[in-house]
RNA sequence: CGGGAUGUAGCGCAGCUUGGUAGCGCACUUCGCUUGGGACGAAGGGGUCGCACGUUCGAAUCGUGUCAUCCCGACCA
């Protein structure tokens, strides 16, 4: 490829409207352009990383027995309607309608389609297991679209979905999918870690994702490690419980008088006390219910863990309007700062649901909100002044230092970007959706799914959060858009341009994809390019050919080498036939 | 969806307070000169000043509304 020829637009400036280091070097680089927020054109050298990226899934998906195929990307309302995801999933499913009325969806994921595909296709335990994914690009309305391909609205995935007929089969694909991601994040020059993870609105049971461990602030997900295997998405973490000082000093049960403190620090500093006396109690909301989570107060709580405690799709704090209407509901005069569990029956015309967390279930002579402005109870004990609720559960925060739950190591924190994630789906859509085979002994059964997501634009965005510098991007070989660059200095110099075209061709014949920047700029624009764009290998032709050397750089090195042309040839062409093993 | 900010040429910005011919840098075109880390000179092309309504003899500038975008938060691959 001529750079004459080349469609790109770098731009000598950073855009202002972009935060992160990807963002901005996609957009700089000419990788890019924004069409509306959170929706990006690829450009020609985007779209060569893309296809890159999509080769390496696509190899190592069939490589471990998964076959490809293509879903629409307009869905209609009757399917999501049967897995009851056309209510469950909220304004992030992008609803339209055809002509004709009829309600339809951009897909932002596909369990509905490939179900029903399934259902009409796999009839037989015999046809167990099929493993199908597809690279596609997929819709979700973003509540607040950032970072560019980081989290953008559009965005392309290759998403598969497996069928079986039993646990120990899913478990089975399970791993074989893990290893497959494995090699595919490898192969694209990235660092991974396979976490444990809440799974969200997909639903089921287990599930991981495999993290770009970054310095970034690109990083979204905060993911709790351990030097032992254990590693954990925030929303999923567990530690065990430490020993504290979790009673207080009063001798028996009372009221005390704690004016104006709205706050745990003000009432810590009012009592003289540490927070690891306090039960702290928040008002929720999930799913228009009202729940009261309760925890230690020198904790914070999880909220995805809380949701999942009952069972819940929507969770929310509740507004301070909303706490006042509960108390004066159930006949208090209480405000924020001072709600306990005790005596709130009812809000929004369901019954409160008492959340505990573990670490109030072993404190002695604590102190509650009792839904008394400017009062709380002291001294207080579980059973005897206050009932424990029925729900005690794990719905805290995980933070850096707390024990290991395999080992009892302190955890260490870092911040992470989602490339990927594999789930065990069970029976959540195959059931409800109908979608059964029958078995050895002719009995309807619903296959056990799994499925397993790779984001595709996102994982050439965190291959840039993990590998540029202050010039530009450094790309791994393997998903460059192109190997290298030639550069001759000076377009007039015959010599220069003769070797350069040579070196071209010759690189090209072996397969090699490579620039050669034939445009009459001087050498400084050239280099900066270069470096922006980030072509792993760089080839200089320039005064030193009167002594038959040319200067060979790689991206990732400050090392310049003068050598013979076809040495630095030589070193390009063997580097990129190593890839293709 | 709450809080904050911004919309002027492809990109980065000034002009607005105090209404009167729409500007600068980069990019683009042509010529000259230059050629190892984003040179220089000269001459050009390109903008319904986000949109609508209003005030005014006259609006990028003042008012009202609206749309879009970005940041923080909540939510999420």
């Amino acid at each position: 490829m001529k750079m004459s020829k080349l469609f790109v637009q770098t731009l000598r400036e950073f855009p202002s409207d972009a935060e992160v280091i990807s963002h901005k070097l996609l957009i700089r680089a000419g990788y890019i352009r924004k069409l509306a927020m959170g929706v990006y054109n690829y450009l020609p050298l985007m779209w060569r990383v893309i296809r890159k990226i999509e080769n390496i899934i696509r190899e190592e998906m069939d490589k471990a027995g998964a076959q490809e195929l293509l879903m629409p990307f307009v869905q209609p309302k009757e399917l999501w309607e049967e897995s009851g995801r056309w209510g469950a999933y909220g304004g992030e499913l992008m609803r339209l309608k055809d002509r004709h009325g009829r309600e339809m969806c951009l897909g932002p994921t596909h369990e509905e389609i490939i179900t029903s595909i399934a259902r009409d296709g796999l009839k037989s335990y015999k046809q167990l297991p099929v493993n199908l994914y597809q690279i596609q690009s997929k819709f979700r309305d973003e509540r607040r679209p950032r970072f560019g391909l980081l989290r953008g609205r559009e965005f392309i995935m290759k998403d598969a979905y497996s069928f079986g007929t039993s646990q120990e089969e899913l478990e089975k694909e399970y791993q074989n999918m893990w290893n497959a991601y494995t090699k595919i994040f490898k192969r694209c020059g990235l660092d991974t870690k396979a976490v444990q993870s809440d799974s969200g609105a997909i639903g089921g049971s287990v599930s991981h994702e495999f993290m770009v461990i970054t310095d970034t602030d690109a990083g979204e997900n905060d993911v709790f490690y351990c030097e032992c295997d254990y590693a954990a998405n925030s929303n999923h973490a567990v530690s065990v419980l430490e020993e504290t000082n979790t009673a207080g000093s009063w001798k028996e049960a009372q009221i005390l008088d704690t004016p104006n403190t709205h706050s745990i620090d003000e009432l810590c500093e009012f009592l003289k006390i540490p927070a690891t006396v306090i039960v702290k109690t928040l008002v929720y909301i999930i799913d228009k219910k009202p729940v009261l989570a309760l925890i230690r107060a020198d904790r914070q709580v999880e909220e995805t863990k809380l949701m999942n405690s009952v069972g819940g799709n929507d969770i929310r704090i509740a507004t301070s309007g909303e706490i006042e209407e509960m108390m004066s509901i159930n006949g208090y005069d209480a405000e924020k700062g001072f709600i306990g569990p005790d005596g709130l029956k009812e809000y929004n015309g369901y019954p409160v649901t008492v959340v505990a967390d573990e670490t109030v279930k072993n404190m002695k002579n604590f102190v509650i909100g009792i839904n008394k402005k400017d009062k709380h109870g002291v001294g207080y004990n579980w059973e005897k002044d206050i009932k424990l609720p029925e729900i005690v559960t794990d719905i805290r925060l995980t933070e850096a230092g707390d024990k290991c739950p395999v080992c009892g190591k302190p955890l260490k924190v870092t911040r992470g970007i989602e490339v990927g994630n594999i789930f065990q789906l069970g029976t959540k859509y195959s059931k409800p959706m109908n979608a059964v085979y029958l078995d050895r002994n002719g009995k309807s059964q619903p296959y056990i799914m799994g499925c397993y997501g790779i984001g595709v634009t996102r994982t050439a965005a965190a291959a840039i959060e993990a590998h540029h510098d202050e010039h530009g991007i450094i790309w791994p070989l393997s998903i460059a858009p192109y190997h290298a660059v030639v550069i001759p200095v000076s377009t007039k110099d015959e010599l220069q341009m003769k070797v350069a075209n040579d070196l071209y061709q010759t690189l090209l014949k072996h397969g090699v994809e490579v620039v050669i920047d034939d445009r009459d700029e001087r050498a400084g624009v050239k280099f900066k390019d270069a470096d922006l764009i980030g072509f792993p290998y760089r080839i200089t032709v320039g005064k030193t050919i009167t002594d038959g050397l040319v200067e060979f750089k790689e991206r990732n090195s400050d090392e310049l080498k003068n050598i013979k042309p076809e040495d630095a040839a030589e070193i390009v062409i063997t580097a990129v036939h190593e890839l293709v093993k």
